[in-house]
DNA sequence: ATTTTGGTTCGTTTACTTGCGAACTAAAAA
DNA sequence: TTTTTAGTTCGCAAGTAAACGAACCAAAAT
């Protein structure tokens, strides 16, 4: 595969991963933007880069950029004598992923702890299934402590 | 509190879940209708209570009703000699939250090996990083596996 | 002091989404 | 056979979102 091959192939996967992070409800642009700097082999981008690459306007761009800093997906940083910013995926911490699920569960246990607090009977089906729901919220929340201590030590 | 009161905060409870409902991705229509057979006391309503509860049009409802069904989330059935049709949650396995989170997972582990497979430099930071991701995506998937046992016996 | 660089903001256009009512359909009831 | 029930489908109107170009701005270079 000749490098040329190799970028063209890295093109089509930024259009593919950019729709699917459309689906995962990015704007069209945002997605292809986070995509060309997850996907090519160039880690830090110009605004003016990533206009060209993508072939968008500057505005469509900078609204992109501004959100997906503001989502924590994208940081940039400068250079001395270098007023150009210089656009990257934000490396988190990878234990994060799940640590942001947890916290999509506590709300979803909020929820549905209101729920079950306004019911007239807490013997109906939808109450006993929003209880069974809400338990094994609770035992995920534990669950992930532990695994967080044990992929600690597999790390070590 | 009256029975009244509770309903009124029930409605109100409709209205805010449906929100947030909405902002997971839900069409207006449907968020509210799957927030109303969650929170209602009464567990299985008929397309006409629907239309009347939410003040909508049938067409809206009967669209949103569909979408809900294809996405597993409401079900109905019927009653002999009674042409009505009678929607409430479909319920599913409690543990089923984590298979689909896991599902999700799964396909971003895959997106992100394609992303490494393109790269020039295996080294690069952002390779290191996928693989990084990839690698704690893959102690995940081990995991919820065990944690399917352990729950399994925690319900015995 | 003027121009260039590196963006941001504003206003408009275009496309898509949402929801409605009216017309329609298939089955059951009268 | 006609009417009623229980919805579905269609076409339209209104609202919303995405993207663009043009104008703008602040800092640096000339």
């Amino acid at each position: 595969m000749t490098t040329e091959e190799r970028i063209n192939l890295q093109r089509q996967l930024v259009e593919t991963l950019g729709r699917i992070n459309e689906h995962d409800g990015m704007q069209p642009v945002a997605g292809r933007i986070f995509a060309l700097l997850m996907v090519m082999d160039k880690e830090n981008f110009t605004f003016d880069e990533i206009v060209e690459e993508l072939n968008i306007s500057k505005s469509s761009a900078s609204i992109a950029i501004k959100m997906l800093q503001i989502r924590g997906l994208i940081e940039y940083f400068t250079l001395p004598g270098d007023r150009k910013r210089y656009f990257r995926i934000k490396r988190h911490e990878p234990f994060k992923l799940f640590e942001e699920f947890k916290n999509k569960m506590v709300e979803k246990h909020k929820n549905w702890q209101q729920i079950i607090a306004l019911k007239a009977d807490p013997e109906s089906k939808n109450s006993k299934y929003l209880k069974e729901l809400c338990f094994i919220l609770e035992f995920f929340q534990e669950s992930v402590e532990k695994l967080r201590v044990q992929y600690d030590q597999l790390k070590k």
